[in-house]
DNA sequence: GCGACAG
DNA sequence: ATCTTGTCGC
């Protein structure tokens, strides 16, 4: 095995690496007070062809604005439902050695442990950043589960089931606004399932994303 | 073989 | 993710 932050892999090995990194990923409370904020995502530009990452940080309480970087560079892979984070996580890296401020929670635009590997975007970028991350996703990319409530606030568990019938959750589907479609909530890495939904139902604002998201989603997309 | 499939 | 006009609702 070459190293274990080598980004330019194939596919095979992207699997391998992730098979190895899930081991390290902590599923437990490890989060310091929390002063700070910062959410991330990744936009593209040039058809493409161009990899712009996203990072804003806010501060606690308030979730005023305090910092915000931009990093762009070109893409180096495809997306790849399971892979994601290997199109990603490089160039969030970079935006993040911009910043002045270290966050103490972080939160992603994409699955934490909710993964076929247990090593969506949340948690690979928590474990190289070695901070405590929150996967809030817009979309389902395994696992299953009931109906959530309609009233803001309201979440369920979601989960894998092994070919012997035993559970093992994933994740929340939560109720971030009324009358909306629900978003994923899963562990990235140094936080349990519940305070995970507890930071995230605190950070929502209006709006279906938490304000972390929404503000970094908007500067990746350049509208804000 | 037939779906499902984060961003 | 990204390309896009109008439209429904608070």
């Amino acid at each position: 095995m070459e190293s274990l932050h080598d980004w330019d892999v194939t596919p095979a090995q992207a699997v391998a690496l992730q098979q190895c990194l899930a081991a390290s990923v902590e599923r437990d409370d490890r989060i310091a007070d929390v002063q700070r904020i910062a959410g991330v995502d990744i936009g593209f530009e040039d058809d493409g062809e161009t990899t712009r990452a996203a990072v804003v940080v806010l501060k606690w309480p308030g979730l005023g604005e305090l910092e915000r970087a931009v990093h762009r560079e070109p893409t180096r892979m495809p997306y790849i439902p399971g892979l994601l984070s290997f199109r990603e996580v490089p160039a969030a890296l970079q935006a993040f050695a911009r910043l002045t401020h270290s966050p103490d929670l972080v939160m992603v635009d994409g699955q934490g442990i909710a993964h076929p590997r247990r090593l969506g975007v949340a948690s690979h970028l928590g474990l190289w950043l070695d901070l405590p991350t929150i996967g809030v996703a817009k979309k389902r990319l395994c696992g299953r589960h009931d109906s959530v409530p309609e009233a803001r606030g309201a979440w369920t568990p979601f989960w894998d089931q092994d070919a012997q019938g035993q559970r093992e959750e994933l994740g929340a589907v939560l109720r971030s606004r009324q009358g909306v479609k629900p978003v994923y909530v899963s562990p990235g890495h140094r936080i349990g399932l519940d305070t995970a939904v507890t930071w995230v139902v605190r950070c929502l604002g209006r709006t279906k994303l938490p304000e972390p998201t929404r503000l970094a989603d908007r500067l990746a997309s350049r509208r804000g």
